[in-house]
DNA sequence: CTTAGCACTTGAGTATAATATGTGCTAGAG
DNA sequence: CTCTAGCACATATTATACTCAAGTGCTAAG
């Protein structure tokens, strides 16, 4: 692609962002310095290679999946924040009093303000937690609480009634036993180790050890599968406003993926990605009309991604820029 | 109203609810046994009344919403929920192991797939708990997680990165002390019972007194802070596929009116209602636009309401079995 | 390689008419 | 006094035709 045709693209593309209206020949002209004639060549040449597409025989052009990705990668500068912004952020940031989660849902709460696009967190507790402690809480009616601490202070608590055979004491012991054995252990391999170490022992000492350790087996394997503790969204009906969809159907079926189940899996950064990452239309696996920015953190023994869902006509310097500060942010050391 | 207005208005708002076609007088004929010019007389004396309006000059009837309480009130039977779906339901509510967050946040899934409205749940700690126990868990790095537990077994924790002038031997001490003075007060007091016997009982043993006693305060204060600590929603986006909504806007409206800050405050029951109430358009105090039926639940320390939200043209009978039927089981001893 | 000119295409907007639905009112029948 | 048949009138909906503006593709000349 010659120099002329990169700055017709972005022009093409800024205009269509700006706009939502297919660009025409004439309006480009001066921008260019050249005629209508020579801009309308020139965009034939790149429909042709797939950069650009017309909705009619006779309509001015929109910019491709293609189109946008070649400017995002290649064309445009990521946009610093302005200083309101980063104020408004900053605030969230340093407030020590909030826990992780909370930041980040505040987050991305104020990414949809800002942008007016869809925001969602998706937060799990990170594979890197060590189990610290496990312990009993006893209530009445022969009621118990069976709590886990992981070094990084993560708690998960599951309620039991349990069988009058099994002693209170019982479960303390249990507990010494398994923080003398077990502190220290990654939080995957817990529940393994649970079975062949610990149950050995605790079948020497106690009587009902079988109930006692499906107690903390169940525990443990809660705490495994609610990895997702927190997925936040924020500004759904921001699509809605969005002048892109002339058809209302085309939101309507957006809008009801989101109520999908593997929602989740499709917006989870899936490898180790760094940075920032944009995916355009198909790209995104979700829906062919949409764009998607994400970013990931980990912080504080929890990982998690940030994303932001808009049309593919979306802001990509400002989104870009804006996502590339929080992400920065949040991956800072504590 | 006599018998055959009754009936009149019955039929009007049953076709209307079920057609979402203004009702003209001749397709009444045949149900009323009469002709559409006495029809028309007595839709004339139900519309002086308030019960019934017009869209313009020459159209068929809709109901107000003064009609529609007429019927709520006087005229609907609520319809017994069919077998299918008491059988799903039971599967939730006899699932054991579930958490009571866990079953009404499925259930509000089901009932909206079931109605094809919109259901939210909001739970919260009830104001019945008592305080059961309190306990410190050490961590890294100067780090402890404050934990809260009540008689009902909820469990809230909190980190804090601690001074080194503090002792977690001290932490434990103050934990004993609490324990065993404050067991069993009901939350709600336990913030200044800790500021008035807790604080001067341990300024005469433990040096860094103030910092400690900021520590449980604040984990207190947040467990206060966090009483509402389950929402969630559910079908938000079947308002947009109801038919009642010709205008766009006014369905953007109703769902932004979702993000709204004191969106929960008017969601919530606010006076102790049993049973299951109906709210229809103004006096929703939400949107004239929609019916909201819901209905309260009160089971192991947590309180709750479930909400329903349609258009003014709900199924009034259906919605109402079903959320009865959810009533009584959630409120059932356990 | 660039540009001016022109025929052609399409969408959006507007005016008009035809149709269907349903009301209100009047006058007559029971 | 109540009910009903009949008719004039009101309105939404739909279809049709027409015009206008925007913009392209192509050709021929600079």
């Amino acid at each position: 692609m010659n120099h002329r045709q990169e700055s017709l693209l972005k022009a093409i593309v800024e205009s269509y962002i700006k706009t939502v209206k297919p660009v025409g020949s004439k309006s480009l002209c001066k921008k260019l310095n050249c005629s209508s004639a020579t801009i309308r060549n020139e965009m034939a040449r790149l429909e042709e290679a797939g950069y650009l597409e017309k909705n009619h025989i006779s309509s001015g052009r929109i910019p491709s999946s293609k189109g946008y990705r070649y400017y995002v990668e290649n064309l445009m500068k990521p946009k610093e924040m302005n200083g309101e912004d980063v104020l408004k952020l900053q605030q969230i940031f340093q407030n020590q009093e909030l826990q992780l989660s909370d930041t980040v849902n505040k987050c991305v709460e104020i990414i949809s303000e800002m942008t007016n696009y869809t925001s969602i967190v998706l937060g799990k507790k990170s594979l890197d937690n060590n189990l610290q402690q496990v312990s009993i809480i006893p209530l009445n009616n022969n009621r118990i609480v069976a709590l886990v601490c992981t070094d990084h202070g993560i708690v998960q608590n599951k309620q039991f009634t349990i069988p009058k055979t099994i002693s209170i004491d019982e479960l303390s012991k249990t507990c010494d036993i398994i923080n003398k054995m077990l502190s220290g252990t990654p939080i995957i391999n817990v529940a393994s180790r649970l079975e062949f170490e610990i149950k050995p022992v605790i079948a020497t000492k106690i009587k009902q050890y079988e109930a006692v350790y499906e107690i903390f087996s169940k525990t443990f394997h809660d705490f495994a599968k609610n990895v997702h503790d927190n997925m936040h969204m924020s500004g759904t009906n921001h699509l809605l406003n969005a002048p892109d969809y002339g058809n209302l159907e085309d939101v309507k079926t957006i809008l009801s993926k989101f109520d999908d189940e593997n929602f989740i899996k499709k917006i989870e950064s899936n490898e180790n990605e760094e940075g920032v990452k944009v995916y355009i239309g198909d790209e995104t696996e979700f829906d062919p009309n949409v764009t998607i920015i994400k970013t990931s953190f980990h912080r504080n023994g929890e990982d998690g991604t940030i994303a932001i869902i808009g049309p593919r006509r979306m802001e990509y310097a400002k989104t870009v820029g804006l996502l590339t500060y929080i992400h920065d942010q949040l991956n800072k050391e504590d």
